[in-house]
DNA sequence: CGCCAACTTGATGGCTGTCAAGTCAGGTGG
DNA sequence: CCACCTGACTTGACAGCCATCAAGTTGGCG
């Protein structure tokens, strides 16, 4: 197995250390971490506010909890308390249907907030599952909101996180409506490199941290359409794949055909507005 | 045609008069309105507020917006200024795809309150046109962040709102995903009848305003499979279809279509936790 | 080394998209 | 008032994409 793993073999530094000799693997109730000096900063909802903010934040840190490789983080039927700012790992969130189904709604990288479904009813309407060994920052809603009181640039912060979530999830409906099988895993495999070149890792060769059936129920197809759709994808050229190991080979190609729209409803006017690249942009 | 007019002939009786004598059709810009007498309150983000906090509100008012029949609310690329609520009406909001698809992403009722996607960016994602002529108040983001800095009970409604769209797209990304043509319509034809009823209409009798076109779009499917689907729906007496009028008949095996699960990926253990009904509940 | 889950690949069928023709409703103008 | 016209809808025939079923194959892990 190659030494590339983009996404865990983390580049970025933190400013605490590992877990040095806690009690409980789960939860270092007693580790708090600086939004200052986290590297996966501008990402974060930290990103871009003001030192002053920032410090008035710092000053009680938050608690960071650890969830290894296929723990929960948080479980659908949950009272919700708390978002969840991924520092390091991996995570997919899933809904559950009546009758057992599950459905994949998300990958999340570093940066990524999740959790937000639970802020509405005060109940977790989703899970979210590690992928592999994470760490999370636990962002108490309410002190959040207090804060947020105060702090006008950490509640504008709130807002454009929690409408950023809206308009990716728009973007994931539009892709499900209306486009074919290629079209589906050629935009997931562009928005993955998109999401990590973002966060100073190759976006051209990276490792899936998900199953090809989470890749499936993500993108509304079976496992097997998706092993024949990446098969296509390597036999004309267009990546290569090995495992879980993607090295994507024609960039352009491959936005060619996320862009395809094989059921397509035009519209009857010329002048396009601003346009939604589903799966393309992401928090 | 029937005199039923489920949601364009108004029940709720709003404490402004229609537009007096006002230059511009399109924009009151005299007219102020209330959220304490407002008869779409508790659906909105004035709902449950304590009755100091709505006075401190209606201090100023809101804007009120009339917007007819095919008109834009807001376009896509349009700078976001403000957050509507759906005094009156029925709206879609779309997205625009690159190349020029186009995607409904949602239908929304007195009560719903759109253009959340705006936030993040600052700048429009979706669109939203009035199916029929419609009011709306014009919530100036600006004014409600700061209102929500002062009153907590509003800045726990904004979030609340927000999340709500984000479960809501949840459930519509797990309908797209995994259900067959069938299960979609019916969740569709559920889902309006639930928030119909949750405004004190008909949940058995009710008019589309959509075109089939607009429903196909939302559900992922083509104008000619939602009408056959509708018309299969009809011949095994499921409902009765006239043009837009639609008149439930069996909702017992209504819901139990609306919850098969053709292309079912089913969960490995027992014990479940709260589930999602696909689009049935919606802010 | 062996087992099991994850994955790949093939064959087949069904659902739903596509193309096409026809019907219907509503609005406009004569 | 009626004819016409247009857009929306319905219905049919057919085809293609993707799900389904079924063997393999591979890789990871004990």
């Amino acid at each position: 197995m190659s030494a590339i793993n983009s996404i865990s073999a983390s580049p970025i530094e933190y400013s605490t250390p590992a877990a040095p000799n806690t009690l409980s693997l789960q939860v270092d109730r007693g580790v708090r971490v600086n939004c200052s000096t986290c590297r996966a900063g501008h990402h974060c909802i930290a990103g871009g506010l003001p030192v002053n903010e920032l410090e008035k934040i710092d000053e009680q840190g938050f608690f960071r909890r650890i969830v290894r490789r296929g723990e929960h983080l948080y479980r659908s039927g949950q009272r919700f308390t708390a978002l969840y700012a991924v520092r390091s790992g991996f995570f997919k969130t899933t809904v559950l249907l009546e009758e057992g189904r599950m459905h994949v709604t998300g990958f999340h990288m570093a940066g990524d907030v999740i959790g937000t479904d639970g802020i509405g009813t005060g109940v977790q309407a989703s899970e979210a599952v590690a992928l592999e060994d994470s760490e999370v920052c636990v962002l108490t809603f309410e002190r959040l909101e207090q804060m947020s009181r105060v702090l006008p640039t950490l509640q504008r912060s709130l807002h454009r996180l929690l409408s950023r979530e809206i308009v990716r999830e728009q973007g994931v409906m539009a892709l499900l409506g209306g486009m074919s099988a290629e079209a589906r895993v050629a935009a997931f495999l562009l928005n993955l490199s998109y999401r990590l070149r973002a966060r100073l890792y190759s976006g051209l060769e990276f490792n899936l941290r998900m199953s090809r059936e989470d890749i499936g129920s993500y993108l509304g197809l079976k496992l097997e359409t998706v092993s024949r759709t990446l098969s296509r994808f390597a036999e004309e050229g267009l990546l290569s794949v090995q495992n879980k190991l993607v090295r994507i080979l024609d960039l352009e190609r491959m936005h060619r055909l996320a862009g395809q729209t094989p059921l397509a409803a035009r519209l009857p006017k010329a002048g396009a507005p601003a346009t939604i690249v589903p799966l393309r942009r992401a928090s």
